[in-house]
This record gives C-alpha cells, structure tokens and sequence, in this order.
RNA sequence: GGAGAGGUGGCUGAGCGGUUGAAAGCGGCGGUCUUGAAAACCGUUGAGGGUUUGUAGCCCUCCCAGGGUUCGAAUCCCUGCCUCUCCGCCA
C-alpha cells in the first residue's frame, strides 16, 4: 500500500502518477472519507481524553475519601456518546484501509509509458534462436511422443490445465529446480526456505494479492480461510511480516522451490494447448528483503541471478522492461525474461522480476532499524523467479530437440540426470 | 485426541481495577574515565496516529486478537489464535 499521508498532501500527483497505469484514483471520494474522518476523530479523541481526565480524578477523589456520587453523575452520558464516536471512526477507519489497499503501487520513472504488453521495452537479448533444418515439434508433441507428458490423465485426475509427467521427463524437470536451486544457493549466496504451501488471509494480504485478487487463488475449506500459494513469493517474503530486521542480517537473500497454485479466472481461452499455463506448476523463487537506497541495485542483481540460469542452460531469451500498463499491482517496476520457444516461435515469460519497494512492506509491517536514525523504517522487497520451472522444461524440450524427437540435455544438466546425454 | 501452564517493550521478566506506557535486568545510544579498548560509573532509550508550517507543544491509541463488565482494565469475564509441558497417536 501507498503511504497514507501522500493522498493527504500530494493526492493530485498520486492521481497523475497513476494514471500512467491508467489507474483512475477517485480522489473525491478519498477527500470525503478523509474530511469526515478527521472531524470524528477529533471529537473522539477529545471525549477521550475527557473521560480520561474524570476517571482519573474519581481515582483521586475516592483516595482522599470524598464522596464520588457526584463525579458519578456527571460522567454519565459520555460513555454513549464517546461509545457511538468510536464506532463510527472505526467504520470510517476501515473503508479508508480498504480504498487504499486497492491501490496500486508508484511506477519507477524508468518505467516506459504504454498499455499493454505491445508496448513493454526489449532491454536485450542473449542467445539466438536455432535455425532447425526440420520442423521443430512443440512441447506437447515431444511429450506425447515420449509417453511421459499427459493431459488427459491429469484431467482425470483433477481437471483441465493440470498434467502429469513421468520417467525421464519428470526427472528432468526435477533435475532443473535442483540445479537452480545449487546455483542461487552456491553462486548467489541465496538462503534456502522451506515454507507452507497453504498460507492465511494475512500473509496474502501483505504481499498484494488480497484484497483485490482473490479469484485467482485456490482456497482451502477452514475457518479461518487458507489459501494455496501462487508463488512462493508469499511466504518467503512474509517471513519478515510484523518484524523488525537488525541491520547487520541485511540484505536477506531467500530462495525457495514451491508447487505454484493459480485459478486465474481471467485467462481462459489463453494458452489453452499445452503446459505454458497451469493451475498448478513448480518453480523456484528468488526474494530479497534490502535496505531502501539498495533495492535498485538489488534489482539489477536479482534480475542477473535468474537471467544466469537461462543463460547456463543455453537457452535463447530476451530481457524486457514492462511498460507502465503491464505492471503488476504492487510492483513499482518489472523485467520480464522471455524465453525462445521454437514450438510457438515466440519469446516468451519465464522470469519475472520486480522492486516493490515498500508498497509490500507497509502492508505487512516489515522493517529495520536504520543504525543512522535508531528508528525502525520499512524495508524494501524485491522478488524474480529464478526460474519457472514447467515452462524451463518445455523450453529445453523444444530447443535441444533432434529430428526423431529426442531431447539433448543441456551440459550443466547432465550432472543431474546422472550423465544422461540424450532422453527418448 | 486427553490433562495442565502461559502469551507484557529489541530481548529476559515484574506488575493489589485508579498519575503504570508499564518495575528491574540485558541490549542500544550519549557521556565520564582511558594512549586506545574493555570494565566501572552517570544519563538516555517502545510503536502507531491526530492536531500543527513544525523532528516544538498538546492529545489519542497500543501489554496475542476480538467481544464484554466498569466512571476507570495489562490487571476481572467470554470467545478465538498461538506457544510450552505431560500422556496418547502418527509419516
């Protein structure tokens, strides 16, 4: 969430900045809210402290022994009134919470104008996509072919956009998170967290995803609610949640390899063929939490660390700077990876990596104690994928394939599959 | 699942219903001492918010969370959550 005060005092700039995103910030109803606010709050604090200062001085008074019947009396209509001021300021309190919570973050001024992905900037590319003198099959057809990727058993299973893989390619695709995972961890100076998987209203709350983008989520049948984790962006990163970090454990560096859950009502109709879009896919998730005038460099580095896997395994990508329309929610700016996949002939997303800033930090209440003030100030949180790991593994399907539809394994692989050059 | 105990500031830990936002210790910060450091000693030290031009002053809120009793609640009552100990069960 945006600091509160910014729409007290710089509303009009709040409002042009987000409209960048073409976000429409109801600033009327915010001076409203505010205007009614500021008046109740003030009457409720003053019958504070006038119920305060009598209370005190019964205290007083049956200490010296006096008859306190007539300080009884007169204090008698102030608790319903006190009582019906503080009510209202709270109901008042929380529709302000909730309009502010549904507001998005502040884009870097880095961040190009544009709408939609068509605009997004390419920053660079590595690699270039391989000319094939045959026609290169998709991930489906390689899968299928191998009899060790298949989408109907899964829909028995489950339901549409799930999949089941077997023998070498589900080796494979574990091969890949544990070579990511030894990178970040060996080469990176990554952490390495095991979390829950389920994770309550709170937790999604502080990293954005709740209020606003609750259909995209799987929730769980409990009282209180749970939700299934999109990314292991939640937990990881609301480790710090209510927490003060010492200055000396800072920069923290977490990666964590979790089962990713998404409903995304909204997609349907899209990527409809094959694994690029699932309701359940695995991927390993790079998270820092770093001091304020560092979460730009820490950007650039995170950013690095997941473009170095792309990178190791040989595969063709482009790095790309999204444009204020494609921006997500609560980040202040984003570099999208995308990788080449000869199936679709496209480059696409397999990294996101964003600087929130402290738009995730204020809602959860995450700090450190800044050594040059002494006072605790909110942290800045940044997160990349490093990488998705489903859709690594199409990307290796698709690039390393030969003409009989056998898959080479990438050289930094072969390690992790115990030698194997070549499955199928 | 059964039986107990408990949740207080950065940490440990006191707290008869009434100047307790909270003793004490540790830690932190500032100082004295010292060639420097340590030790010792002195002082200081919670967070969020409102009002305001104000890092001034004044005021409000916060002792797990939510309700309740009361003129007044960290202290009493109810509900929930969490932690610990013992027993049982279990991958």
């Amino acid at each position: 969430m945006l600091d509160p005060r910014l729409f007290r005092t710089r509303i009009d700039e709040v409002a042009r900045q987000l409209g960048r995103r073409s976000f429409v910030l109801d600033t009327a109803a915010f001076q409203d809210l505010d205007g009614r606010r500021k008046e109740i709050q003030v009457r409720t604090q003053s019958l504070q402290n006038e119920r305060n200062t009598r209370s005190k001085a019964i205290g007083q008074a049956k200490l010296a022994g006096e008859d306190i019947q007539p300080l009884l009396d007169q204090i008698e209509k102030l608790g319903h009134e006190l009582k019906d001021a503080e009510s209202q300021l709270s109901l008042l309190q929380t529709s302000i919470d909730d309009w502010i919570l549904g507001i998005p973050n502040l884009l870097d001024d880095t961040v190009p104008e544009g709408k939609n992905e068509a605009d997004n900037v390419e920053i660079s590319r590595f690699g270039d996509p391989r000319v094939f003198d045959f026609e290169p099959k998709d991930h489906v057809d390689l899968g299928t072919r191998l009899h060790e990727m298949d989408f109907e058993a899964a829909a028995k299973l489950a339901s549409a956009r799930f999949v089941t893989l077997q023998g070498e390619l589900a080796g494979l695709q574990r091969a890949l998170i544990q070579f990511m995972l030894d990178t970040h961890i060996r080469e990176h100076g990554y952490t390495e967290v095991y979390a829950p998987l389920l994770v309550n209203s709170q937790s999604m709350r502080g990293t954005g995803q709740l209020p606003k983008f609750e259909a995209d989520l799987f929730a769980v049948k409990n009282d209180p609610p749970l939700y299934l984790i999109p990314t292991a962006e939640v937990p990881v990163t609301n480790l710090v949640r209510d927490e003060i970090v010492a200055d000396d454990r800072m920069p923290l560096r977490f990666v964590a390899h979790t089962p990713c859950f998404r409903s995304e009502a909204g997609s349907y109709g899209k990527d409809v063929r094959g694994m690029i879009r699932q309701h359940q896919f695995e991927k390993v998730e790079l998270v820092q939490i770093v001091r304020p005038e560092d979460s730009p460099a820490a950007h650039e580095e995170l950013t690095g660390h997941a473009e170095a896997i792309l990178r190791k395994l040989e595969l063709p990508y482009r790095k790309v700077l999204l444009c204020a329309g494609d921006t997500g929610f609560s980040s202040a700016k984003t570099y999208d990876l995308e990788v080449w996949l000869p199936g679709q002939q496209k480059y696409r997303e397999i990294s996101s990596c964003s600087n929130f800033r402290d738009f995730q930090a204020r809602r959860m209440s995450a700090r450190w104690r800044n050594p040059e003030t002494g006072k605790p100030e909110l942290v800045h949180t940044l997160n990349g994928s490093g990488l998705a790991a489903g859709r690594t593994l199409i990307a290796v399907m698709e690039n390393f394939q030969d003409r009989d539809g056998r898959i080479q394994i990438p050289k930094v692989l072969r390690p992790y599959v115990n030698g194997r050059e070549v499955i199928g």
